[in-house]
DNA sequence: AATGAATGAGGCTTCATTCAT
DNA sequence: TATGAATGAAGCCTCATTCAT
């Protein structure tokens, strides 16, 4: 990762972090807007108002500033996981939490998570492969909610790959319209997707 | 739209058109594994084994050919919108239907829809206002189905727009791991997801 | 290396190669004024009198360039050695007409023979190996003819490595102020050249 | 020419000229192993771990470190051929003491003597000048000694110039191989180098 | 129908150097 | 003394497209 040399004093060091996620912010909404390939540095040097050479000493590359990106969505949408791990509960209870999570991250930053949808292609090497794990590591997650319901007979006995799938991509493909500063919070699209999914696979009434 | 001078006999339209469609084709694959960016004109020439001034021959641009892609997938996923509405039924008889055409239309062109998922943001003026526009008609179709199971009774009461996202998003989203080839075929897909969403608005029992 | 698509008549491809020769001429003047690295791709374009984009369709890579240009003297320079082994003679006979080759190459090709003594740190990768292994083997060609003169009693008993390198020496130094429209001619330095370094190695009088 | 303020007391400027010197070692060896043009500021801070302010407060510019590196070079090699002159004796004896001289800078220095006999091209201006001279007087200083001995008799009548370019030749090639810390000292070279260049030159037997 | 040479704008990145701290 | 943020020109190379053949 870009990085200041080590030396210095940490009041640097802690300009620099500052400085490079403000890039991070600004250059995620310009790369949501036009595409990552269809941005030049000389697009993203305007928009941060800082000079080629001003800029690389900040973001190291370009796909490193894509990377940070993905990060950045990753960060929250685990963290978000790891709340709902540690408040427990049923599986239908995990299962709406990690929507309220979920999309509360979307909500919040549409411009990384527009990029992180359409532009993780773009990551090559070892950069792909990491983020490729991290995005396997909580889908895991959510599989595992719907087993736990599977297994309690609170859930339909629904296959869980496919169920997963289904639920990711109801509530990712919000990221195309639900935007902070629109009509909609989080909360209002994740209470009738909750309801709407719940529904679908609840176990039979009477069963449990 | 690039086609070949007018005064031409049909036989030779017709070669020029065929020649044109495997050219599309075979360009989606590649756009699907590297991005649309990300492939040069030249790439295309190797893949289609053609030179450069051929290839423009059939393509005029490579926007136009990007815009030919997604066409492709439109035109395929009304004409299954149009059988639908031909064939009639209850509302969700017709959802259940309007789910199997998509996720047909995703398993026989896996690599058109990918770059339909991705790339749309590439075109541009004119060519990216009529693709919207084709979207939103086909988004409206399946609005327009939910509204009807509401208004019958045979669906909750849900937020058509909102639902029709939901619905959208679980479907659309497939294009990631769907593929013709692969384990799965579009039905098996489609039966379940149909379940959950089915059983996820269905009216309350004895309402109707 | 880089070469026209290999389809397509000879004539073209004839055509491209007389292109590519004199590309590699006239940008070899261009390196030894200058430097291989202090001259920039745009520098060699206005020499050249070509586009970015043409001159590439010739060279490939900048290091390309620079590697061909090793290539043409290496080609001469063994060459040169391939008529001196087929020549025959004592080894005296043989090193006298070694030199007069060595020094004609220099004579004849001041600016690749510059480029060849100055930049090949620049060659990188394979490129570099190979023509490492080709600058070898001529060393060995003139090591082995000093050791045919010391085995045979013409030479005095002298360390044949290191009398190679002063022999390579004397010679390739050269390359800083021979040049073909100078006041001397390759055989006006061959000739008191192979003087000193016959006497210098001679066997003593009457002892062969 | 760097320095530091003039104000400052004398310990403070031995001070740093120490650590000019041992600035300019250390970059030669960088120089010497990746090429002037081909190794940046950067490199050469860290080579030296000193940050970019502090490098350029010692090195003034990177053509005046190179010029430096030249200096330190023409320094030693002058020098010796001071000590020479100061010895006298014959020209056959000072042209020996020449050799072991030279070549004990090339086998004590063999990163400076690369660098100034691959990179002098990049000295431009007045240090270009002034380092012309100063390596013209040094081939003036053993031409002198050749034509001493042609007019003496000692040698035979060989052109000096041609002759002269002979010897420097032979000797300064030596930098693509021989170096401190290898298998050969200096006067393992020199000894053989000089027997073949004096018999090479000798004056007929009897004549003198 | 088809070729590939040519264009020249723009791609991402690194350069040597300066200067406020 | 020393730091590293900033500059902006220049680095090498690829781009989509055109056109004479």
């Amino acid at each position: 990762m870009a990085q200041p040399e080590a030396t210095g004093d940490s009041r640097r060091r802690a300009n620099w972090q500052a400085r490079r996620e403000a890039i991070i912010d600004t250059s995620a909404r310009v790369f949501a807007r036009q595409g990552y390939h269809a941005t030049g540095i000389t697009e993203l040097c305007t928009a941060n108002d800082l000079g080629k050479g001003a800029l690389y000493h900040y973001i190291g590359s370009k796909e490193e500033l894509l990377a940070a990106i993905h990060d950045r969505v990753m960060d929250e949408v685990m963290a978000g996981a790891d709340r709902v791990a540690r408040a427990g509960g049923t599986p239908s209870r995990q299962l709406a939490m990690l929507g309220d999570e979920l999309l509360d991250v979307i909500h919040r930053y549409p411009d990384h998570v527009w990029v992180f949808l359409h532009e993780f292609p773009a990551l090559t090497g070892e950069r792909a492969e990491q983020f490729r794990q991290r995005r396997r590591q909580y889908e895991e997650r959510v599989e595992a909610v719907l087993q736990a319901g599977v297994d309690s007979g609170e859930f339909r006995p629904v296959e869980p790959r496919l169920t997963t799938l289904a639920w990711l991509g109801m509530h990712n493909y919000t990221y195309l319209w639900l935007k902070a500063g629109g009509p909609l919070t989080a909360r209002d699209v994740a209470k009738p997707f909750a309801e709407i999914f719940m529904h679908g696979i609840a176990g039979e009434p009477g069963r449990v």
